[in-house]
DNA sequence: CGCCATTAGTGGG
DNA sequence: CCCACTAATGGCG
């Protein structure tokens, strides 16, 4: 496919991610993905990025976990129906599988939430308080919304798109108080884009804003674990609703609490990303983010 | 067969 | 009316 991409050998690299390697990435993503036409090489990448070849390797490894080579593989149609997959039980061997359920949960942040109906936020959010900061992520810059009940928005910006993502967001609570306060949301940041940080211990307080359906949904999202998927018709059975896999996929568009509510582990059927209301280069930044860390 | 593109049915907001 | 879906259908290698 892309044959340039094995001529690095990788160089596995150990540092912690870095947020500004994400307008890196996002480059590459791009590249490969949606100049599918050319199907550009490492060299030639990087050369548009001005950068050395070994530099793109270092620096996209060190944010993924992985090769650039091993990336492109992990966010294949191919891989994504496995992430879908079938939880093919080995009937034989079930001490196997109670022994990865602890390591293979390893990598969940840990959420408890609560939902705030329309009721209770009525008139676009008259009576709600709503702290905001901008923190760098690996997944782009990312816009946090607390309130006193909890985590209320993950947004996320390209470079100078940021007032974007924001009116973005007030439009969903139009009547709240908004108040920048950057300290508060930093330690928000903190615990959810670095996995160190991730504990059962600690769970992270989470409100879930939206309509009955809509929050049924995004329960459904909260049960998916790390590094896997589910589709769209999937969770609208787990639901009750086994033919609004439709309506799912709008609920799941709406869902304000991106990434912590894993928005990204909804893929079509087929495996197909579909969409992504930040932009499915970042949706495939995210799942190739997880193959690499799972 | 497999891989598109098109169509019709769909349910929530 | 809009939509981050999907199963069915028909065309084309």
């Amino acid at each position: 496919m892309n044959a340039l991409f094995e001529t690095i050998s990788d160089s596995a690299v150990e540092t912690t991610p870095c947020g500004a390697d994400y307008d890196t990435v996002r480059s590459v993503i791009t590249m490969i993905s949606e100049d599918y036409r050319e199907q550009p090489g490492l060299e030639t990448i990087a050369e548009r990025l001005g950068m050395s070849p070994t530099g793109l390797q270092k620096t996209f490894t060190r944010w993924a976990g992985l090769s650039p080579k091993a990336f492109l593989q992990a966010i294949t149609l191919d891989h994504a129906k496995e992430l879908l997959g079938k939880e093919r039980l080995p009937v034989l061997d079930t001490s196997y599988e109670l022994g990865l359920s602890g390591p293979g949960r390893l990598h969940d942040l840990f959420v408890t939430h609560e939902a705030m109906s329309p009721g209770e936020w009525k008139s676009g959010g008259e009576s709600l308080v709503i702290r905001y900061g901008f923190h760098a992520s690996p997944f782009g810059r990312s816009l946090l919304m607390i309130t006193d009940r909890g985590l209320a928005g993950v947004a996320f910006a390209d470079p100078g798109e940021e007032r974007t993502a924001f009116e973005d967001m007030t439009a969903r609570w139009p009547n709240a108080t908004y108040i920048e306060d950057e300290p508060a949301t930093a330690a928000y940041a903190r615990r959810i884009f670095d996995p160190e940080e991730w504990s059962s211990d600690r769970p992270l307080k989470v409100v879930l804003i939206g309509t009955d359906f809509q929050v049924q949904v995004w329960e459904s999202l909260l049960k998916i674990p790390f590094g896997k998927a589910k589709s769209y018709s999937e969770i609208a059975s787990e639901i009750g609703r086994p033919n609004a896999s439709r309506a799912v996929g709008a609920a799941i568009g709406r869902n304000p609490v991106s990434f912590v509510v894993p928005c990204h582990r909804a893929l079509g059927k087929s495996g197909a990303l579909t969409g992504y209301h930040w932009g499915v280069t970042r949706k495939r930044a995210m799942l190739g983010w997880e193959a690499g860390k799972a």
